[in-house]
DNA sequence: AACCCGGCCAACCGCTAATAA
DNA sequence: TTTATTAGCGGTTGGCCGGGT
């Protein structure tokens, strides 16, 4: 028999979660640290189930977490990235730690889809319409300019009119951005933050990152950190490891596994704190590919390519 | 003022792979 | 080894909101 099962389907509210369930939510998770979630709904009384806690947490209340406009260099690397990996939104994000991938799919899907569509046929109808010209090499070149230019509205002017708006849930999201700043002190304090830290993994809950966003300048910097944080992990966990050949098999198909297996727990942390373990598996699976490969498949594209000199001067790699 | 419509986004749904009993 | 459950992921939906008429 396996395991009893996390919560009884009857009497699990359903919608959208008030403040006082967060605060529940996030006392909790403050108190017991993220995961265990079938034993959340229990001990904490919250009638929802505990996948519904645990999407609540990872996609709005955990510390880190970035929300309102997308910057242009932002936006720049989700085109990018989906050109590069298709609607991989989990791989994507790990190249954005301060966005979920849910944030990015939506954006992706109510803003870029249609600026995309928008500057395509305003650069080239032709391209547009060749059916010989695949949509992945399209938003490449799209892309790479988005990412050297600094935005899609930059290029296509007369795109630019499309403004974005402000955060429309600003009311209840900054209040939960102030419940995410209580968690601070305990997530800079905490023992499982402390393995992650020594086991020189990923971070994904920048937490140090809400104050830099108090600013454009500061915005600027945290970006720069993020990448430098990645860039510094795949070196500490050896790029050697990422399997290339399925890789390279498989450019711009769904074959990029963003889980890295290769990564085994093992070797990360003793085989005795559980919970830790639990938590590094599960921050591993949102783990980025190699920055390098990335990079090569790049340069390779590049190669066979008319006019995308300009656009190589900067890529999601070399602009920081 | 009332209604309609479309955009946005949080949350849900359904699937797969991993994991625990 | 089998089976039930969890975790993670991508797709979809429903409700809220703002703008237009």
């Amino acid at each position: 028999m396996g395991r009893p099962p996390c919560c009884e389907k009857v009497g699990i509210k359903k919608g959208p979660w008030t403040p006082e369930e967060d605060i529940i939510l996030v006392s909790y998770i403050q108190e017991h640290g993220p995961g265990n979630w079938r034993s959340v709904p229990t001990n904490t009384g919250l009638l929802r189930c505990s996948k519904s806690c645990r999407l609540r947490w990872t996609n709005y209340l955990r510390p880190g977490i970035k929300r309102g406009n997308f910057t242009p260099h932002e936006e720049g690397m989700i085109i990018h990235l989906q050109a590069l990996l298709g609607n991989k939104w989990a791989a994507i994000a790990s190249y954005l730690p301060q966005r979920t991938d849910n944030d990015i799919k939506n954006y992706w899907n109510t803003h870029l889809k249609k600026k995309l569509k928008k500057f395509q046929s305003a650069l080239d109808p032709h391209m547009a319409s060749d059916s010989t010209t695949s949509t992945s090499h399209q938003l490449n070149i799209v892309s790479r300019r988005s990412l050297s230019e600094g935005s899609l509205d930059n290029m296509a002017s007369h795109a630019s009119s499309v403004t974005l708006k402000n955060n429309q849930s600003s009311t209840y999201a900054s209040s939960t951005a102030n419940i995410s700043r209580l968690l601070e002190g305990w997530m800079r304090s905490s023992p499982t933050q402390k393995t992650l830290s020594n086991t020189n993994h990923l971070k994904l809950n920048a937490s140090d990152d809400l104050q830099d966003q108090e600013t454009p300048a500061g915005n600027l910097v945290s970006r720069h950190e993020e990448l430098e944080s990645i860039l510094s992990y795949e070196n500490l966990n050896n790029v050697a490891s990422w399997d290339r050949s399925t890789c390279d098999s498989t450019q711009s198909d769904n074959k990029l596994n963003p889980r890295c297996d290769s990564i085994h727990d093992d070797d990360l942390v003793p085989d005795r704190d559980q919970k830790n373990k639990q938590i590094i598996r599960c921050e591993s699976s949102t783990s980025a590919p190699p920055l390098s490969f990335l990079e090569k498949w790049l340069l390779d594209e590049s190669a066979g390519q008319v006019d995308d000199d300009q656009m190589m001067e900067l890529s999601p790699m070399s602009s920081v």
